[in-house]
RNA sequence: GGAGAGAUGGCUGAGUGGUCGAAAGCACCGGUCUUGAAAACCGGCAGGGCGCUUAGUCGCCCUCGAGAGUUCGAAUCUCUCUCUCUCCGCCA
């Protein structure tokens, strides 16, 4: 959510990046619903000083007995009151207009952030590794899971539905040695602390992070009950600190969490139907932090390598592009995808999305921290990244180590993780 | 699911209709003392919003889990909701 004030003081430049986003926003109903909230602010302010002042006179009044001033004070107090109240309903309702209007506007893009209208507009800024050469066709990540008899998308389907996937054998251990491999390495190598989180939250924190209300259809929702299956950790992860000053020194806090996520892919009919790609469920370790605003960017940086840094050492070829201003989520004000090869597809493939979303959440999720023990508090700066996105991962190993008898060969760095098995047959 | 108790500042906790945005203690910050530290003593220390001719050690307004109500006036009384704790039941 961005700044009210900080809006009305910079229209244009609100509306300026709302256009570099593609989108059609009218803000100047916001703007002149802001004024007539700061008329009304004033108006009932100087009221209620004026009632309170009322109101210590009939207090002096009591104690001295004094019954004719009493009775002609209260006689008013009743009729002013009620005046503000009446007031006090028109600013509620002119809040919470000013409010859902706030809600439905994106963040701001980072001025380094390049212009354009689609992914096509993204800009490739490295390139790590090389593409794998093959003797033969490579083939996709279904025919090889399918034939392994490691993935099984027909039965999940009678269990579920499309867009589900059944792991089975070697592949279900793949999948939780990436998990483990992943968490290992944040944890032990980047500092992260791990956390396990309740996989489903309430509206108010899918707010905080800018799910709702805008893309209320994404998320799975339980029937009657205000739960939502979390479509990424972030969510709950991020809102583990909403409400809180945080202690600035134990800024950055960084957090890995390792959860299933849920999405409904409303609006993605038909794309990427096949495979492992797309699903309603997927497993994903991932990276949060909660940064001084001053070190936002650094933090960033070093995020994004740290999510490279599981790529690398599975030896996978990827490379990172800057989302441009037409591509980029909602609440972001600048994110980075690393995406990577996949030899079967003939195409790179997003694996990890890495956002610094300055204080967007942590306006909406009110969270803050203290510049000196007697500084107002400030809202700290909130970022993830993928960590990474564990199916795709499991993807990338069975098209990249992919040998022409069908088998694959497990990298080297997740052996230890797979009982030292060297080869998927 | 049943019964009971509770929710107050960073923490503990007092407050049952006006003298309360709030005692006291702890923590924290500043000062005095000290070679330094501790102790002792003195002082400070909640969040949000609005205003300004002087943008301030400034003025005002709101907030005691959330919302509604009673009242001239609510942390305090009533109702609803949320959450926490204890006991019982059920259960991985």
């Amino acid at each position: 959510m961005l700044d009210l004030r900080k809006v009305c003081a910079n229209i244009e430049l609100v509306k300026e990046s709302i256009r570099k986003r593609g989108q059609d926003i009218d803000i100047t109903e916001l703007v002149s619903l802001s004024e007539r909230r700061r008329e009304l602010i004033i108006k009932i302010q100087n009221s209620r000083a004026e009632l309170n002042r009322i109101n210590d006179e009939i207090k002096t009044a009591i104690s001295k007995n004094d019954s004719t001033i009493l009775e002609n004070r209260r006689s008013d107090l009743k009729k002013f009151s009620q005046s503000i109240k009446e007031m006090e309903k028109e600013l509620d309702r002119v809040e919470e207009e000013i409010n859902n209007q706030l809600l439905f506007i994106p963040n701001i893009p980072h001025f380094s952030v390049p212009y354009g209208k689609s992914s096509e507009d993204n800009v490739e800024i490295k390139r790590w590794g090389k593409k794998p050469e093959f003797s033969f066709e490579p083939k996709n990540h279904w025919d090889i899971g399918e034939r392994l008899g490691i993935l099984d998308f027909e039965r999940a389907a009678k269990i579920a539905g499309t867009r589900f996937a059944v792991l089975k054998g070697m592949g279900a251990r793949l999948e939780r040695a990436l998990i483990d491999f992943m968490l290992d390495i944040h944890i032990n190598e980047h500092g992260y602390t791990e956390i396990w989180p309740p996989l489903m939250v309430n509206s108010r924190a899918m707010i905080g992070t800018g799910q709702f209300p805008k893309f209320k259809d994404d998320a799975f929702h339980i029937e009657g009950t205000d739960y939502h299956l979390i479509p990424t950790a972030e969510v709950p992860v991020t809102n583990l600190h909403a409400d809180e000053i945080l202690d600035i020194n134990q800024l950055p806090l960084k957090y890995v969490s390792y959860t299933p996520c849920f999405r409904a892919e409303a609006g993605a009919a038909g794309k990427d139907t096949r495979g492992l790609i797309r699903q309603h469920q997927f497993n994903k370790v991932e990276l949060v932090k909660f940064t001084h605003p001053k070190s936002s960017y650094d933090e960033l940086e070093s995020l994004l390598n740290d999510a490279c840094k599981i790529l690398e050492r599975l030896n996978l070829h990827y490379r990172v592009v800057v989302l441009c201003t037409g591509d980029m989520g909602f609440s972001s004000a600048k994110t980075y995808d690393i995406e990577v090869w996949l030899p079967g597809q003939n195409t790179y493939r997003e694996i990890s999305s890495c956002s610094n979303f300055e204080d967007f959440q942590a306006r909406r999720a009110s969270i803050k921290f203290r510049e000196g023990t007697k500084s107002k508090p400030e809202f700290v700066h909130t970022l993830n990244g993928s960590g990474l996105a564990v199916g795709r991962t499991l993807v990338a190993i069975l098209e990249n180590y992919q040998n022409e008898d069908g088998s694959v060969t497990i990298p080297e760095a997740l052996r230890p993780y797979m009982g030292n098995k060297e080869i998927l047959s």
